[in-house]
DNA sequence: ATTAATGCAAAATCTTTGCACTTTC
DNA sequence: GAAAGTGCAAAGATTTTGCATTAAT
């Protein structure tokens, strides 16, 4: 199990300390690809398993982490970021009641009518978020 | 031109106090629907404006203009909310380099393949966002 | 008069940083 | 042992709240 998250670590050019390996095998061992974590549910799962971690160096390896690729910041609601270890092309249903995102491969959606782009900008990325509510 | 701030107060179901015309004024008169605006820089332009506000009303205030229908909240980066004037069903291009928010009408744009919605949940809406950055 | 809104400062969040200590290479 | 990472507490930034004062109906 540790192993998987070495190798992770390795291949990302970042050093696999104790508190990295402890947080890459929360983020990526035995869960789908698709978790959504933001800095304090992380840390509250890191201490629960026991693992000696500061929220700081949560915040400061989630920031590593999304650098490195291995995981895609989110926004949907101010004040909160989330991560997501799915860092492929897709997008996001949004429960605004509870607050869980849920992601929704790119496969399956066709966007048309997008405006041109302006000269000398690319599109670095499409976000859709499908923002529900309790009927 | 204060008229028309107090014409949409008053529709809108909210007391037209100095602070809120002012800001009503500052942010729909005079200006194409779709501006974009954080609490800061409409802080900044009331004070440039002479405008006596506190900071606190206006948070308070875009909260209550939002509540009442008359501004949307758009969440595309961590730590700060922008408000739009237009209310209705579009969409933005966010530029990374600069902050900048633009709006695209939804009529243009086609999104096919959107997953079920879960029983019991509606759509309350969908944001599409484009991020762009310099080439 | 009654009720609502404002202002300020304080508090609440979320996130980053500075610096001494520890760990990895 | 050099370089990088961590922890803690402190600082930053953004937003909300409590309460006395002021303004609108």
């Amino acid at each position: 199990m540790g192993a998987a998250a070495y190798a992770r670590l390795r291949d990302a050019g970042l050093r696999p300390t104790r508190q990295r390996l402890e947080l890459a095998s929360l983020l990526f061992d035995g869960h789908p690809r698709g978790r959504h974590v933001t800095a304090e549910m992380l840390f509250a799962e890191a201490r629960a398993d026991g693992a000696r971690v500061s929220l700081a160096t949560v915040y400061n390896t989630l920031n590593q982490f999304t650098g490195a690729g291995l995981l895609r910041e989110v926004v949907v609601e101010p004040g909160t970021s989330h991560f997501d270890t799915n860092t492929g092309d897709h997008h996001h249903l949004y429960f605004e009641d509870s607050g869980e995102l849920r992601d929704v491969d790119a496969d399956r959606i066709e966007i048309k009518g997008l405006p041109p782009i302006p000269r000398g900008a690319e599109v670095a990325r499409v976000d859709v978020i499908v923002r529900l509510r309790r009927k």
